[in-house]
RNA sequence: CGCGGGGUAGAGCAGCUUGGUAGCUCGUCGGGCUCAUAACCCGGAGGUCAGAGGUUCAAAUCCUCUCCCCGCAA
């Protein structure tokens, strides 16, 4: 099947390569313009995608805008009978869902109609559940909030971080996207409405999320923890008075009276702290400023952190 | 050349302002104590102070350049 790909960020790669793999022809990929990233505000870098897309010599379009006709005007001279979007970062107006034959389908990384939004693999990681999943959809106008073809779940680790989830859930919604595709190149594709009621919204992260408020319970700030990664971490200054990046903890099970915050141990082991409703959380992992990450241990060696008395 | 922080023993850090014996904690090795130990005591090994050049009687320290790491931005 002829189609135009759509995506921007190291999600959408596994699903652009097994359309290929799938030997559908892709036509053409659109991805988000190159942007400055990282250290060198100066020089510009391209997106996973268009370097996935260089790679097997499909030509790349960056529209800037969506919705002034030239966008239009390159798909209708690419002629795709599909159109596949993975995390491209844009909303499509609906001159262009309805301008290939088969349609706009969608990979989405959650259980729609749960987490429609810009961050879902986050959200479910923050919010502590414990089943993630994809799904691969028709695209609608309003936002992931069409038409479900094929889903499949999967159970979130304990100690899974939304970065470990994020990977796994990319190849997956690799496998299903062809599956779909297959199925809708040979007329079988299942069509489900969604059911708005049970919609709920994973919008954009920001640092605002990252400071930890240790009258939280353990369990919450584990999920704090995990969720936020690999962006924008969580953090807490309340130990040393510098903004430590916490990159991994661990819910000891212990119970403390002390009040949230306090510092009960820190060694070899990591630094546990007293959190709400009594339960005790481990920083195995963290950063400190202009340092590199480390174990919690390693930094204590050059950072003593006073065990405070508990009261 | 976007702004800032950093590179010193296997790990994490101090020392640099004011040049003059390479220091701390942990690990490691050997010995001791102990029923025993991740505990404690004694002793040892381990560093071209990121690299190159310069100033100086003398550079981890001052000057110049290069490389690498981290944060800011998403």
């Amino acid at each position: 099947m002829r189609i135009l790909f759509m995506g921007t960020p190291e999600f959408a790669v596994p699903s652009l390569e097994a359309l290929v793999a799938a030997g559908h022809e892709v036509c053409g990929v659109f991805s988000q313009p190159d942007k400055p990233v990282g250290r060198h505000q100066n020089r510009l870098q391209p997106t996973p995608v268009k370097e996935c897309a260089i790679t097997h010599n499909i030509p790349v379009f960056q529209p800037v805008k969506m919705r002034d006709g030239t966008a239009l005007a390159q798909i209708q001279t690419l002629a795709p009978d599909l159109i596949v979007v993975a995390a491209y970062g844009r909303i499509l107006p609906d001159e262009i869902l309805a301008c290939p034959p088969k349609g706009c389908i969608n990979v989405h990384s959650s259980l729609l109609p749960k987490y429609r939004g810009a961050a879902p693999i986050n959200w479910a990681v923050l919010n502590g559940d414990t089943v993630s999943g994809v799904t691969i959809m028709h695209m609608a106008t309003e936002l992931d909030a069409g038409d479900i073809i094929v889903q499949e779940s999967t159970e979130i680790g304990p100690d899974e971080t939304a970065e470990e989830l994020y990977r796994r859930l990319s190849v997956l919604g690799a496998g299903l996207l062809v599956q779909a595709v297959s199925a809708i190149e040979a007329g079988i594709a299942q069509r489900t409405p969604q059911n708005g009621a049970d919609a709920t919204l994973a919008p954009m992260l920001s640092k605002e999320l990252s400071p930890m408020d240790w009258s939280r319970t353990a369990h919450a700030l584990h999920c704090q923890v995990r969720g936020l990664l690999p962006w924008p971490v969580a953090s807490t200054e309340k130990l040393t008075g510098e903004t430590i990046k916490v990159y991994r903890t661990e819910e000891t099970g212990d119970k403390t009276q002390a009040q949230p915050g306090t510092v009960l141990a820190a060694g070899k082991h990591g630094i546990d702290v007293a959190c709400g409703e009594g339960t005790v959380l481990r920083i195995t992992e963290l950063q400190a400023p202009g340092k590199k990450r480390m174990k919690a241990a390693d930094y204590l060696l050059g950072h003593p952190i006073a065990v405070q008395s508990q009261g």
